[in-house]
DNA sequence: TATTTTAGTGAACAAGTGTTTACTAAATAA
DNA sequence: TTATTTAGTAAACACTTGTTCACTAAAATA
């Protein structure tokens, strides 16, 4: 096995030690000497391939990014195939919760967190993720000859208010899961039905 | 000064001082030395307290719960002289937000954090506010003779809003703020258009 | 082949941590 | 007044922490 692919395996090995620690306790109290325990690694290997707690904790956000471009993806394509769009969606960010806790914990939770890097890291990597929805509103609105008014409004309302449920079914036992999609489905299409009227309004006053 | 007095006092200091260094690091990275030092207390004092830091933290989220009472009573009272529901609530909300930050980013770093005892006294706290939330939403529709279906959704959906314009106004500048707000209320009012309409369908269909 | 690079190691460091101990001085109770 | 209770202290404890250092063994290069 050649070196930079030995080199790149107990990166890996870090990033994974570090994920699965931050589950039991936020990445705030986490320590290096416990990531290289838990990778089963001398703890100076860890500057072999970080700098710093914070050089690692730029990479796992790396990661959340990657998380939530998959997310996406993966919820239009399905969208594609089965047509409804708010429960699909819905469907899932569930399951990416379900089975990514550990990164969407860190999204959430750095993102009030101390240090000032990962806080603008994160936010940027929201904002991303708003924007795009907001380009999917705008399609879908074009799509159906209706209009949401300034769609960014409605699809910044619609993230808060998916990961708002999101941070709850963190702890949430799977069985109540499906109460918590239902409330949250009926929350994401008042907020599409009240930005349709409300642009339905403006336009009239316009005219 | 009787004895009973000076214990309450320096119980104080203590938590004025946790308090304090939550603002440059959260709970989480926060130590027992840290907090007695800022007291200007020695450690041992710390024990004749708290038993716990878990200990001082509760009694931190007790904080909260008081804070978040007091900005419901503040912003009825407005309401009640100034007449604009909408916009005086997320003024009085924002206005607390700048002034009591510390106490802000406790309820929602915990709310994900690590202790399980936290996160579950924060997120009764967080329901006890939607829940007056709901009353509140409820005593409006009827007097305006409207109805908004199950409003305990609406007032979900608004807290999480709300709440998430929190965190982001927790750093933004002063003067970006007023945008901020602006977004926030058309998102509430969104929500409740939303539900105003939705209710309304629902009834349609049932008689 | 011989030489250089380098991912990973183990030992040591100074500094900070939570917690217990016996102690003081002042407020309370007798 | 004398005796007791107690909020606060200083010192010590056994640990954990982040970081550096010289070192090894194996892969890459010459």
């Amino acid at each position: 096995m050649t070196r930079r692919e030995r080199k790149a395996q107990t990166r890996r090995t870090l990033i994974e030690a570090a994920l699965c620690l931050i589950e039991g306790g936020g990445f705030a109290g986490l320590s290096l000497r416990e990531v290289t325990r838990q990778a089963g690694v001398a703890p100076a290997t860890f500057y072999r391939h970080f700098s710093d707690m914070e050089d690692l904790g730029l990479a796992l956000i790396d990661e959340v990014g990657l998380m939530l471009r998959q997310l996406m993806r993966k919820a239009r394509k399905r969208i594609s195939e089965t047509g409804s769009v708010t429960r699909t969606s819905v469907n899932v960010f569930m399951e990416f919760v379900q089975s990514n806790g550990n990164l969407f914990r860190l999204l959430l939770g750095e993102r009030i967190g101390n240090t000032p890097s990962f806080r603008s890291a994160l936010q940027a990597e929201l904002n991303r993720f708003t924007e795009e929805l907001t380009e999917d509103l705008e399609r879908q609105a074009v799509r159906l000859k209706t209009s949401l008014g300034d769609p960014s409004i409605a699809a910044e309302a619609i993230v808060a208010v998916v990961f708002s449920a999101g941070v709850e079914a963190l702890d949430t036992p799977g069985h109540r899961c499906q109460q918590l999609m239902e409330r949250l489905i009926l929350e994401i299409r008042m907020i599409l039905t009240g930005a349709a009227v409300m642009a339905k309004k403006n336009q009239a006053k316009i005219e």
